[in-house]
DNA sequence: CGCGACGTTGATTTGCCTCAACGATTGTGG
DNA sequence: CCACAATCGTTGAGGCAAATCAACGTCGCG
């Protein structure tokens, strides 16, 4: 099992000791997921925090017309989790499904729960972490009750640089809130400027 | 000065000892704040995290024709911060302004680092609060994607039973991101249901 | 090869905005 | 305490952004 790029991680935040790279690493599962495949479906508990060691994940919602609504992007290195489930031991509303073949790191709830009892830097770390998360969602927020489709689809491009070109405009579309049709005429408008 | 409103609110977490008490009590500023003033202003850096005892604040961004969008409504025991500023010390794009007379209680941050440090309780409560943040941001998030502005205002009354019938309805207007105008045809709408 | 996902285009419809106007309410200064 | 201003909530006419529906060629993949 490769857990250098969890360290990795964490170092940006605050570095974890020797001891607690055993810790963490003991609590870890590694798992390949194919493309298509879920790690949590509609109805099901949130059991796990999910690290990205590679591949690409969306967490989307989808509705009573059974239209899909992307609410979040994992790359490498990224986190994700439907973390209101996790918490509240309630069955999720969401989806999550890997876009590429990934590898992934799991902790379990019982698991991360013993760390941040027995290592207040984990806490830390996930405190800063999540914060870090909050403020790129209430930019979006932002955007969502402020800006026009073409704008959002520019700062999309803008704030995911690496993941764009990775996945297809369907995506994007759904994420950004409007119909693919939509895009491709606002992608066609933008070329012709 | 009143510090009860905080000290309950904590015990809703991990409660605080004596001695953490003490601490935050000794790094707290209490403030009377009048209608329309406001705690922070487009191109300050944000340095206090607000914690509100009585009254209401709301925070918002204006966009570039001058529309002012909230983001946030904060009443009793709820904080309001742009944590982005605060962590980051780069001005904000946002205003905090009290809609009420309000008292609040403020921690600035060199003294919020100091206590997360000294005590790793804060580290935990804070990373509680924020995640509870962030799960309502999310929810909020997949509403402007995937709802009409009926849907959300309805969810609005439902979310906010304590906070609907102290703010007008241009409040609401702004946060739900539609015109006060649309918003009065939406009311109109279901009251002849 | 054949099927399904994708990206695109066009015609039509609709949700919401813009602008303008109005009375009712609230707030404020003299 | 009154007069006036400002904000609020509402209504209507018209316009625009984005959805809907339908169709079609392309591509990757099983």
């Amino acid at each position: 099992m490769n857990i250098a790029p969890i360290i990795e991680h964490f170092s940006n935040y605050l570095p974890l000791s020797d001891s607690e790279i055993l810790e963490l690493k003991s609590k870890l599962i590694e798992k390949k997921v194919k493309r298509r495949q879920f790690i949590l479906q509609e109805g099901d508990v949130c059991k796990h925090y999910t690290f990205v060691v590679n591949g690409c994940f969306k967490m989307y919602k989808v509705d009573n017309k059974g239209l899909e609504h992307n609410l979040q992007f994992s790359i490498e290195n990224g986190w994700i989790a439907d973390i209101g489930s996790f918490y509240s031991n309630k069955p999720s509303e969401l989806y999550i499904e890997a876009l590429e073949q990934s590898t992934i790191l799991q902790i379990a709830k019982p698991d991360l729960l013993y760390l941040y009892s027995q290592y207040p830097k984990f806490d830390r770390n996930f405190r800063v972490l999540i914060e870090n998360a909050f403020i790129s969602l209430q930019k979006r927020v932002l955007q969502n009750i402020s800006s026009t489709a073409e704008e959002r689809y520019l700062d999309f491009l803008k704030s995911y640089p690496n993941l764009f070109n990775r996945i297809s405009n369907v995506q994007i579309a759904s994420f950004i809130g409007v119909t693919p049709e939509f895009l491709s005429k606002i992608r066609k408008s933008i070329a012709t400027k």
